[in-house]
DNA sequence: TGTGAAAGTCGCGCCGT
DNA sequence: ACGGCGCGACTTTCACA
């Protein structure tokens, strides 16, 4: 199922999800319906779940992106977890090992909205606030996966 | 630049990135050129940045999912930038405010090969490791950004 | 709006079991 | 012989000018 060729799809896919199967058949030396039909099965199969624009932050007017650790009280959970899905500056939430741990990615427009997002967490949480300062690494899998 | 008609066009494609033009216009009541246009100037501003096909980690053999903080030894800084960018099971590495603190996502195969790596961090850095439960919220922009 | 390219569907041929 | 997979041809839809 995820053999060379299809592993050279999905990297193909990776970089540019716009690509023409015409395009991909010739990286890869197969067909046009050939490469749809592989594409077609890797996502009945789960493996590819979808395609998605990737958009800068900045430029659409967040630019400071935050890192917050929360130890949520432990009687808080269930009401953390609602607050989490509650807010739209709320990018991505990790539940992780730990002490009732959570790790909570903020985008927002300003300081001051942060400030307002945070006093909301630490009824529930001790907070633990990270600016995010640049992003070395950034890639939906590891390298090795193409390898 | 960034209108209504926009908004709803990156929504669209950040549900499906791989949308035909003339389906967004549907969706936007414009005509397919109308669309495309538009989406060369998102383009050419930097707004879009790429298209990028969401693949299931665990679906191709990266079952384990680990936050790993670093807090960097003073001396040690460049080294371990480099050495992130060295290591393919890195899929993210945030710089952050703190005591030379950094955020470091890593998917891999087994515990083990986990194992490994923190082996050499730790020569460059405190480390705090972090296993990923779950990931409640998920997206790549607020939501906000769509009202 | 027209022209060329692309995607989706079909039957056919190849190959390994 | 049969099931996988890839190919080429055709129709519909889409992209670009």
């Amino acid at each position: 199922m995820i053999d060379a060729t299809n592993r050279k799809i999905i990297a193909a896919l990776q970089e540019n999800a716009r690509i023409s199967f015409a395009e991909l058949g010739k990286k890869v030396h197969l067909s046009a319906p050939a490469v749809a039909e592989r594409i077609r099965k890797l996502e009945s199969a789960g493996v590819i779940t979808g395609y998605s624009v990737k958009v800068d932050l900045d430029k659409v007017g967040y630019p400071i992106v935050a890192l917050v650790q929360c130890k949520v009280y432990r009687t808080k959970e269930r009401e953390f977890k609602a607050l989490m899905l509650s807010y739209d500056e709320v990018v991505a939430c990790y539940n992780v090992t730990g002490e009732q741990a959570f790790l909570v990615k903020l985008a927002v427009k300003s300081m001051t909205e942060l400030d307002e997002i945070l006093e909301a967490f630490i009824d529930l949480s001790d907070t633990n606030t990270m600016m995010i300062l640049s992003q070395p690494v950034d890639r939906a899998l590891p390298d090795t996966f193409f390898k």
